[in-house]
DNA sequence: TATATAAGTTAGGTGAGTCTAACAAATTAA
DNA sequence: TTAATTTGTTAGACTCACCTAACTTATATA
């Protein structure tokens, strides 16, 4: 059984190649993304590669190998499922979940995960839009395509954010704009991108930034 | 904030004090209740001390602090919500809370323990009818009369026991007891307390140490 | 292509939480 | 009341997860 760290280590590269659809990372990639410095996250390395979670050669890129991945997806279903939990049972706001998910993850019970799944009904999508693996592992390949990428005149619907930090999340809600909202484009301008939005009948200005950290379909 | 660690000496103190109706309690039985060293206690009771959680002398015995006892009636708050959130939402069985419950009240966060309480419609026991502390700390003092102090052809009823390790707990389910059955003590042997009971019309002998770790009403 | 910069690694150190072995104090029993 | 036993403490060592400082290898650029 994996440490807690040993946990948030795998599901970093799991951010870092999978989603990300890349296939490796490197060492300085990843001690950035958990706040770390790169020899942590060496030392760290050589001990998830002795157990066979990783796959990397000295000096080259890193990759995870099955067991990691089956792994990380775990952790990953857990931590979605109870961000589901604290927003569907216990009232908690969109931008209220992650912290608290971030620790639930880690409790070592493969019938809380199961149970919770089934007490939740089987949800396909956490409370960000982000798709929630089976109890397989598995996880269907979603969407994709951001705001940004979208015509002037055209709607479409939000079904994820890529960026889950609390600063966002609020200017998410301070635009008026939730899963399953219906977005139209206005317009947008030339030169700097800067979009013209209308959610629920409300008209905001939005930068390029931040539409590319919201998924539409 | 305390660690995990440190949080579990808080509890293993409040059990061997406060709960056992005691107010000191000795390293070595601290170390036994943990399953560690004295060395190994004795250290970690200097950082508690430090952090002015316990109080002691070189040499004498251990109490609590009020912030000490404070904070370890918060964890048995936590750990008795969720035995009760797994015992009546996610059909864990009796014997199965424990465990996963150890490691969920390690849990930092006020609202979920809070909106837990609320989603569990503020219930007053968990599932092995020990009382749960309010959100002030406060714990009702409760019952405290064992099985083995019931006369012959008298009838009590269970509300929790005092031993929660499985093995003990399984025994108890295999006599056919759980919270809240009615115990008719039929008979009982002078010379080594044997007992007969009867519960749900299937009769049964027990010994006295099994009898000592049930609590009746 | 030589070198400056970026990326990755090694060596040595820290605190938390554990251990063993040795020792000191307190309690119990002869 | 002395000796044996139990209880508690200290010292030194280990692993995990982190650090800084110094080093090596790879890559990019002048």
């Amino acid at each position: 059984m994996l440490s807690s760290t040993e946990e948030n280590y795998l599901k970093a590269l799991l951010h870092l190649t999978f989603i990300s659809e890349k296939e490796e990372a490197g060492t300085n990639e990843i001690a950035a993304y958990l706040d770390v410095k790169p020899a942590t996250a060496n030392d760290m390395l050589k001990r998830l590669k002795e157990k066979k979670m990783i796959k990397y050669e000295k000096y080259g890129k890193i990759s995870m190998s099955d067991k990691g991945r089956i792994l990380a997806t775990e952790v990953l279903r857990k931590h979605r499922l109870w961000e589901t939990f604290l927003y569907e049972k216990l009232e908690f706001t969109w931008d209220e979940v992650h912290e608290v998910a971030e620790q639930l993850e880690h409790i070592q019970s493969h019938k809380l995960v199961d149970k919770l799944d089934q007490f939740l009904n089987y949800p396909k999508t956490d409370p960000h839009g982000d798709v929630i693996p089976n109890a397989k592992g598995e996880m269907r390949a979603p969407f994709k395509k951001t705001l940004a990428e979208i015509e002037s005149g055209k709607t479409c619907k939000m079904v994820a954010v890529k960026d889950n930090t609390a600063p966002f999340l609020q200017y998410v809600v301070k635009v008026g704009l939730g899963i399953n909202n219906k977005i139209k484009v206005i317009s947008r301008q030339s030169y700097d991108s800067l979009m013209e939005i209308e959610v629920n009948g409300k008209k905001s200005h939005v930068s390029q930034k931040f539409a590319e950290n919201i998924l539409v379909l």
